[in-house]
RNA sequence: GCUGGGGUGGCGGAACAGGUAGACGCACAGGACUUAAAAUCCUGUGGAGCUAUGCUCCGUGCGGGUUCGAGUCCCGCCCUCAGCACCA
């Protein structure tokens, strides 16, 4: 055993016999109980960075902990490799997406591999390869079989001058990245997911998973869900040009349809695109207007002035037979309820600002429980809108209702009448799938002149990538300048047909990607059902909440309908979901702003830290910061990436202070959903740790080698104490993580070595009791360190045990503490006087409550307090404290 | 604006279920070892005060409350981070 610690010598050691011995290789066995521990998958950008160590730290430590308590357990890997950096790349340096990817994930493999993770890695899988996204395409077209994917025309970032479709971060600040010219808005043929007819049970299956997510991401779900209940109310439309019948509009506040005071419709609505040419010259250039802005891209930073036009259209209140204007308005949404709504100003903070501003009529048809006696209208101007529930008034028969029952009521009368019914809206779309992107998985679709749109067969999956592809960002899709991709025979008919030029979203990929690492190599379908439906569902996932809406809820979309057409036997795919906080550092930007949007944010352009100039206060806060030619610059706390120049290098770290230590300390530094600004300073309190632990484990390493059982009854004081220690540390250790706590363990640990470091008895001296102590102390120590700091452990425990097999093979256990060796013997009592701590006093465990207060009352100290005082009280709570109320 | 988290030493953070606030680590200071430095080991470290080997007071964002007792529970503020933002 060296003398001293050589991290990577270790390191390279263990990797290396981990993968000799296979010992993270798992099949399905009925002998131990499963436990799938899942990461999220990275993308490939070109290295790791921290928070992929922090995300893949926590993981590791589960799949250890849970080994090491006897499971079976599936750990596995793989590349999230499509994507549009990979094109960025190509445009930027020439290289080909395929061998910048390929090249990405052999660094960043290599780097997982140095840093030790305990991956099975024959389930690596690749996005980008054809056996794993001929599935891709295998899953859309079971969907399009089911009707779940369509084509509809929608709205895409465009770039006029490069002829290019961007992405929101191409687009960011409302920039074209490539020629920094604004963005616009493009009509486009696209391919959706129905993920809106999942949306109640999505909502719904919530139940079976909240007691292992958090709660914030349930609800963040449930808010992007945005279900809503309502009524559909249809208003009459008198003659109008088009001779369109009736406007439909949606609203949560049927009860406060007498409060209407017009139908505002999007400038998109069918009413007005067929009257359009009727209408006068200053409503067509409103809408025309409103359309223009809607094109516009912008930031959501400002919120947009109300505007709108009357467009003289009118149409009749079915419940008063009221008649209204039809106003066409900016702020109502095309793409939400029906694209029209009743503006009740006095209800509605939105109909309340837009009627203020074009002095339509405000009439209050709701008012207060308590007003609602003597309300007098005429007197009640309201200021602002009122919108909570309350009594109705002004409503006809209807006056003098609550609002939940005339909701109730006047839908049911709706729907009677003819004009209305309840309904249900959502706020979630369907997914929009297409990427006029190369790559990407190709959507298996044919368009024939003959037989229209028509799927791929099974049999032709999968639908390759071409790889020579000039990629440039300009012009449409890459694969539309392809001929042999595009080029191709009719499945039905056999003609001469187009392909899809279109790749999906990424996201399809990451979507069932934790199902394919049960049955990797399978051929002929995404996976065999029995392999699946013993690994999953996933027991433990774990990654960062940027992904707690998108990924999260495709992934469970994906689940059901996967359940639907068989392959899978349950709703939900994770059982417990642990987000990790992010790691941060300091960043420095300039800002440009978009001239087209000036109140937006802008576009940042970022200068790595080390290039920056910065001074600090006294505190270590930046005061100011200036770029290396001078400029002043802006500052932030932001999450690490490499265009950002904030990332901090693993390989650094290894180099510098080992794997086993950088991973010790990421772990340590904060609890792993707080956020965590890197700071390098902390990391060499692990390093520290582990030398100590690694210099007086071979200061005992003869002594105790033979003391596996304890050949003494008794224990010197100094031996019960360390005894202890040891089993109280293994019960917390136990506790903190079967609670997912990952630093609080880690201090308990360092607590047991700076109770190891107290035993101040040498191996020489020591007697077998003593050496029995200090093994139970050192082994259990060692075995609780695996998760953490793998390495070191496996090398002390390979000393230890006298063989180089390994902890697994060695079929090692996590200890197992004894409640009675835990226990303290003696404990420290306070002793208040009316709450404040007079005195302590240190007395058995064991101590009966009489006794306790008797010795409390004789204390000393304590009776300086209390002589000549009343004791009103003796308040003693077993084994904490005791409380002397007196009369002050 | 709405919703949800969170404010504890110089810093990251501990604290069972209302019961000794500040575990563990970083940083800092002092000492031992050394020709010296590093490393290591030991000690100290929330603030203020005093008649200083000890004792008193204050202290978990601010103001109130409940309680024998509040970082923890309740009410009202302030700040901060995150998500959503015309969703009818």
């Amino acid at each position: 055993m060296d003398e001293k610690y050589f991290a990577k010598k270790i390191e390279k050691k263990w990797q290396q016999i981990w993968e000799e011995n296979k010992v993270f290789q798992v099949e399905i066995s009925q002998e131990k109980p499963k436990f799938y521990a899942l990461e999220m998958l990275p993308y490939p950008s070109g290295n790791l960075h921290m928070g992929h160590v922090r995300n893949y730290s926590i993981g590791d430590a589960l799949a250890w902990y849970k080994r090491l308590k006897g499971y079976n357990v599936l750990h596995p890997i793989g590349w999230d490799s499509f994507g549009q950096p990979a094109e960025d790349a190509a445009i930027k340096r020439g290289v080909r997406p395929l061998d910048w990817t390929e090249n990405n994930i052999n660094q960043m493999r290599g780097q997982l591999k140095r840093l030790g993770f305990s991956y099975d890695w024959r389930r690596e899988i690749f996005a980008h390869r054809p056996d794993y996204y001929k599935f891709d395409q295998w899953f859309f077209l079971k969907m399009y079989e089911k009707g779940l994917a369509y084509k509809k025309l929608t709205q895409v970032n465009w770039c006029e001058t490069c002829k290019a479709t961007l992405s929101n971060e191409q687009a960011s600040g409302g920039l074209c990245w490539r020629c920094g010219n604004p963005v616009t808005k493009k009509d486009m043929q696209q391919w959706f997911l129905k993920i809106t007819a999942y949306a109640d049970q999505l909502l719904d299956d919530m139940k079976e998973i909240e007691n292992g997510w958090p709660e914030k991401v349930l609800k963040r779900q449930r808010d992007w869900i945005g279900r809503s209940e309502g009524a559909y109310v249809d208003f009459a439309l008198k003659e109008n040009p088009a001779g369109i019948e009736k406007v439909r509009i949606f609203t949560t506040r049927i009860d406060t349809i007498y409060g209407a005071n017009a139908i505002v419709v999007a400038a998109e609505h069918p009413v007005i695109e067929s009257n359009f040419e009727y209408f006068s010259s200053e409503v067509k250039e409103v809408v025309r207007k409103i359309l223009a802005e809607k094109r516009r891209v912008v930031d959501h930073e400002v919120e947009q002035e109300k505007e709108g036009i009357d467009t003289g259209l009118k149409a009749v209140n079915p419940f008063s037979g009221e008649e209204l204007p039809v106003w066409v308005g900016n702020y109502v949404m095309m793409e939400y309820g029906t694209g029209a709504v009743m503006s009740v100003p006095a209800h509605d903070e939105r109909d309340f600002d837009f009627a203020k501003k074009y002095g339509l009529p405000i009439r209050q048809v709701i008012c207060r429980i308590e007003e609602s006696t003597n309300f007098e209208n005429a007197k009640s101007q309201l200021k602002e809108a009122f919108t909570d529930y309350g009594i109705l008034v002004n409503s006809g028969d209807w006056s003098g209702k609550h609002s939940e029952q005339a909701r109730k009521e006047m839908t049911e009368f709706a729907e009677k009448k003819g004009f209305g019914k309840a309904a249900v809206t959502y706020r979630l779309r369907d997914w929009g799938i297409s990427r006029q992107r190369y790559w990407g998985a190709p959507i298996p679709i044919v368009y024939c002149d003959v037989c229209g749109i028509v799927p791929e067969k099974y049999e032709n999956l999968p639908i390759k990538l071409p790889e020579n592809v000039e990629i440039t960002g300009m012009g449409e899709s890459p694969l539309a300048k392809v001929p042999e991709f595009v080029n191709c025979s009719c499945p039905r008919c056999g003609k001469l047909s187009k392909r899809e030029t279109d790749t999906m979203d990424t996201f399809v990929d990451s979507c069932w990607y934790y199902f394919r690492y049960c049955d990797p190599q399978n051929l002929n379908m995404p996976f065999d059902p029995k392999i699946v439906s013993y690994w999953t569902p996933v027991d433990q996932y774990i990654g960062g909440d940027d992904h707690a809406v998108m990924h999260l809820i495709y992934t469970r979309f994906w689940t059901k309908v996967m359940r639907d057409i068989g392959l899978v036997n349950f709703n939900e795919p994770v059982r417990k979901l642990l987000t990790q906080g992010m790691v941060v550092g300091e960043t420095f930007f300039e800002v440009i702003p978009n001239p087209e949007d000036p109140q937006g944010k802008g576009k940042r352009i970022y200068y790595p830290p080390d290039s920056v100039k910065v001074q600090r206060d006294s505190k270590g806060k930046i005061l100011s910061a200036t770029s290396p030619e001078g400029k002043p610059l802006q500052w932030a706390i932001e999450r690490m990436s490499k265009s950002k120049g904030n990332g901090v290098d693993p390989d650094e770290m290894i180099e510098a202070y080992g794997a086993d230590a950088t991973r010790l300390f990421i772990l340590f530094a904060a609890p792993v959903e707080n956020e965590l600004v890197w700071n390098e300073a902390g990391i060499e309190g692990s390093v520290r740790f582990l030398q100590r632990l690694w210099r007086i484990f071979r200061k005992w390493k003869d002594k105790i080698a033979e003391a596996k059982t304890p050949s003494e009854q008794t224990f010197s004081q100094q031996a019960k104490a360390l005894r202890r220690k040891t089993h109280q540390t293994i019960k917390r250790v136990t506790e903190n993580l079967e609670s997912l706590q990952f630093n609080t363990p880690i201090a308990a640990l360092m607590e047991l070595l700076n109770a190891i470091y107290d035993f101040k008895i040498e191996p020489e001296n020591a007697k077998e009791s003593d050496a029995f102590a200090m093994r139970e102390a050192l082994e259990s120590l060692i075995i609780m360190l695996t998760p953490f700091a793998p390495h070191t452990a496996e090398e002390l425990y390979s000393h230890l045990v006298g063989n180089q097999k390994g902890m697994l093979l060695n079929g090692v256990r996590f200890p197992d503490f004894e409640l009675h060796l835990a226990k303290d013997e003696e404990i420290e009592i306070p002793i208040q006087i009316n709450g404040k701590i007079r005195s302590k006093i240190k007395v058995s465990a064991e101590i009966k409550e009489e006794e306790l207060k008797e010795l409390a009352l004789t204390d000393h100290k304590i009776k300086e307090y209390i002589s000549n005082k009343e004791i009103n009280r003796v308040i003693v709570v077993p084994k904490r404290l005791v409380n002397i109320v007196i009369k002050p």
